[in-house]
DNA sequence: GTACATAACTTGTATAAACAAGTAGAAAGG
DNA sequence: CCTTTCTACTTGTTTATACAAGTTATGTAC
């Protein structure tokens, strides 16, 4: 449950567009009438409407008012950058069916190269768990994951089927607050034709990410390889009117 | 020149940041220290603060104080999706010699298909121009864009050499506001075989986009196609902690 | 009728103030 | 010496208010 004001009215907001509330160009109710309807000032609710722009959904117009832009995307899966959302969360928004196989569970320490790679102290221990994601049957996404082991103890493989990052909010009761994410295409290697439903794909769509927790120690890294047909990922930004 | 107080102070930190004055995992002064330094309130501050969190520098931490996360990448050439930001922009940020051909500059007037993939009107005038950009002198991103004619008149090939966007907003004084971005990856087609040098590589990174003006219209669809290799976009985003 | 001023909206920026909640170190107690 | 308590910080949320600036429709003067 949101637990700020200008959360809950976001979401509210948030569900009568992706309702169809409005139609691509309508005008929201004003800030004001929004007050009168929250009884809460004008601030919290432009605190909950810049969320909803930051998100692509909405275009405030200096001295008109602010306009509905959101259209529902059709064909492929959308996965939105915009926020941090576990594939899982991603996949019931979506509403499709998505299967977790664990296929490597292990322990690691963390080496030079790896270092390099993920980020993370050589030295480390890690927890290494490497999942394909399978979307309405089809094997799509390969996602490997290292854990900071310090952080995680308590997980195995059959809660990695599930959702890690459920486990780790609700049991443990860690925050996640921030991650950054590199977007890429990349050769298909052994291990995506091993696990994966490829058809003629030889090339994969690559997120990788480094997770911070609310203690600010890096605690995640991860890389998500996804069949290029079936996933496309969504930002929307807004440029500062220099 | 940035016209507001929370805008010029986000420059002058991100500034700062840029310039290393703090290394990974420094505390920023706190709020309090910054009222006083750039003479303005405590909700300023935090607007010129929350920008940065958002581009991914920052870490604010409850009670303790701001954490900068920022580490600046090697290897390939970073593209921010946080913002709106010109390919030229972006090429002067990089620090990267950039040039652009323009390999076609025609009318068109948008049919059934054409209003399919890019969200135009049916009948609407519009131009189309496609240019490829060599970057350290090989061709790299094949860049495809329609533009509402209406909105572009007096624009010319030998513009949309240098930087369409600078001509919009410095000589029409359009204000580009709000844009929204898919990115997937694809198969490398002929006009990419032909125009870019793609080596062993037959795919791309592709970044499409519609963007609007401040007057809420849509009046550009782009599509971005870089060779994988060399780019890489990235994105930082923050939990709702739940 | 057309042009212009005006009034009534809208969003954008900024100040001021209060309280909640998390953190860390000093002080006090055993 | 160790633990607890308190205090002084930090960031997070919300209210209230004021004015700036862009848009639109109305009404008035010509």
């Amino acid at each position: 449950m949101p637990k700020s004001k200008y959360e809950s009215i976001y979401q509210t907001i948030k569900d009568e567009i992706l309702a169809g509330n409005y139609v691509h160009g309508d005008l929201l109710p004003s800030e004001n009438e929004y007050t009168k309807r929250f009884g809460c000032t004008r601030n919290t609710i432009r605190r909950a409407l810049a969320m909803l722009t930051q998100e692509g959904f909405l275009l405030p117009r200096h001295g008109r008012g602010v306009q509905v832009i959101w259209q529902p995307q059709k064909g492929r899966n959308i996965f939105s950058l915009g926020g941090i959302e576990s594939l899982r969360e991603a996949a019931d928004r979506n509403q499709v069916s998505m299967k977790t196989r664990v296929v490597r569970f292990e322990e690691r320490i963390c080496d030079e190269k790896l270092s390099e790679q993920t980020g993370f102290d050589v030295g480390e221990h890690l927890l290494f768990v490497e999942r394909v994601r399978k979307i309405n049957g089809e094997a799509i996404i390969l996602d490997t994951n290292y854990f900071l082991k310090s952080e995680t103890e308590g997980l195995t493989a059959e809660i990695a089927e599930h959702s890690i990052y459920r486990y780790l909010e609700e049991v443990r009761g860690m925050n996640i607050t921030t991650s950054l994410r590199r977007v890429t295409a990349e050769k298909a290697v052994k291990r995506d034709y091993r696990y994966l439903d490829l058809q003629e794909y030889d090339f994969l769509l690559v997120i990788t990410g480094q997770v911070f927790n609310s203690s600010g120690v890096m605690f995640e890294y991860t890389q998500s390889r996804h069949r290029p047909d079936k996933v496309c990922f969504i930002e929307s930004a807004v440029r500062k009117t220099v």
